[in-house]
DNA sequence: AATCGCGGTGTTATCGGTAACAGAATGAAT
DNA sequence: ATTCATTCTGTTACCGATAACACCGCGATT
């Protein structure tokens, strides 16, 4: 491998001048920039991260912290880990996994962390390194998250204009700002249509809004549009209408929330709003890095808008 | 963070000793190695990995190619995550992911390869570094993997057992070694008892497998059993044979394989053959380093046995 | 008693980068 | 012409660890 004096001998420069090309190309000369970047190029160099961590007193590791357990866990964290992989090779950087499992947190430069609940807030404190966090909250971390109000909105929204008079949320039972951002956007778009909100918060497994359907199957009329703050609860949803003989999308409409993996597993599919999972990951990935350039600077939140992804379970 | 020179200074011997006794405690004394150990207690010393992958010439990263795609891929990969990530933390390495969309090969002591499939022979072969594959393979190269044969003979026996007729197996339609070996756990055992097998291969999409059983309806009596190479053939299967009216388990079995997460979708809770995917993700890691240690010496194979887990589709 | 061998420890140089400082070259101001 | 400020580039030391070598003291060998 081309090592940065390698580079600077075929450019007849000094180390430190290839070293100034890379991170204060202003303080070079256009025509010396011009030669290095020619020998970069002709030796295909490639930095050597552990040299560059060593003289930085970095460790060039980012550690991502999953707070929520494995099993329970919505199956979308393959592709928060691409985004945020892919996002962090890019500036020579690690990714690290931690979980419950492996509490044991080494160093590093900075940490993502998802899954978290109201209970973690100590233990985020307690991190002493430019934190992100991967959902939202109001603890004052900087944080990236789907715009939940406005999804839901708009989900609502479209389940009046596709005409479904009644419409019940199922929500999620947990005291969250996620959740309640979700909640309220759904009340918002009702109130603003003189609808009564019609709200149930749930355990989010798919057997518990199956039971509750089922339970309560009575009080639901046809014409009915099952609002779901998770593709799971939407999955049980749809499971005991099947089981009542409903008729999907006619009669009993279903829209869950994610759109990962599990509105395809749906049958029929389920129409889903869609995050950007990745898309979301990698913008982790940029904003734990800019904190950790900027010295733990306040980064403020970032947030990403769903896609309503059309599938089978309404009109 | 207190460092070799630190730890050195405390205990009044040289950095050298320290060092040794890390890497090659059999050349210092047992009264130094006590000093030494006690001094590092004391001081909470921690390596620093960029400074001994720089002393070593090493990068003290591994990395993860995933060759499927994403989205059709399997939710087991956080556990597979999740196993390697937490193996490699003990030894200060870490864990970079490629997929498709990031093709770049960068620099890494050694990689873990999965979603192999024939034609990716050639990528593999060129990997200039120590290589484990998760995943059964025949062309050599060290693996970690389900033993896929076994797995399906101990589901086709207990189908045997609970007194099914009819044993159908449905397996996944690609020419690859994993699903050569399952097909053959059934077929050996099948044949040992005497019956015929009955085999279809499909798409790996539960859309296909209920397809497959609507058209065929008719081809299967009370009192079968699918044998399904993947949970997700076997969420279709049930989904049809309950469109169909069928009653599962008492006329209909149906028996999946992966056990991760989609058996727990399934209503009723799919019986599945399930495989200890954070333990394979360990054993890779494990394994990997040993090969970078030995300077890629030949590990040979490693097959972990599944777990039948019941579930409500199984008599 | 002088020499040899050897286990156990310290010294030095090195891995590939970077910050801080030193020094050279240029043009402007006196 | 001399001085000074400014801009650019090179030199040095250092980040934290390790391998290779040098060295020291001891018992065994002649």
């Amino acid at each position: 491998m081309a090592t940065l004096n390698d580079v600077a001998k075929k450019a007849n420069v000094s180390k430190m001048t290839v070293s100034r090309v890379i991170n204060h190309p202003e303080q070079v000369t256009d025509e010396l920039k011009e030669l290095v970047y020619e020998a970069m190029r002709e030796l295909n160099y490639r930095p050597n991260a552990a040299a560059k961590a060593l003289a930085n007193n970095r460790t060039q590791i980012i550690k991502l912290l999953i707070l929520e357990e494995m099993d329970t866990t919505e199956p979308y964290y393959m592709f928060l880990l691409t985004g945020i992989a892919n996002e962090l090779d890019k500036y020579a950087y690690s990714l690290q996994l931690l979980t419950h499992n492996n509490v044991q947190i080494g160093d590093s430069d900075g940490f993502i962390v998802c899954g978290m609940r109201q209970e973690d807030e100590a233990l985020i404190k307690s991190l002493d390194k430019p934190t992100v966090l991967f959902g939202q909250n109001d603890m004052g971390i900087d944080f990236v998250d789907s715009n939940n109000e406005e999804s839901m909105a708009k989900a609502t929204e479209y389940a009046i204009e596709k005409g479904y008079e009644k419409i019940v949320y199922i929500g999620i039972a947990v005291d969250e700002p996620f959740a309640r951002s979700r909640e309220k956007g759904y009340t918002t778009v009702m109130n603003n249509h003189g609808k009564e909100p019609c709200i149930y918060n749930l355990e989010n497994r798919s057997r518990y809004s199956a039971a509750f359907i089922r339970e309560n199957w009575d009080m639901f009329p046809k014409n009915t549009l099952f609002l779901c703050a998770s593709d799971r609860l939407g999955l049980g949803v749809i499971r005991e209408i099947k089981e009542h003989d409903g008729d999907i999308p006619g009669d009993y409409g279903v829209i869950g929330h994610d759109g990962v993996f599990l509105d395809q597993i749906a049958y029929p599919n389920l129409t889903t709003l869609k995050q950007s999972i990745t898309e979301m990951g990698a913008a982790c990935a940029r904003m734990v890095l800019k904190k950790v350039n900027e010295n733990g600077k306040a980064q403020g939140d970032q947030l990403f808008e769903t896609e309503l992804k059309l599938g089978g379970t309404t009109r």
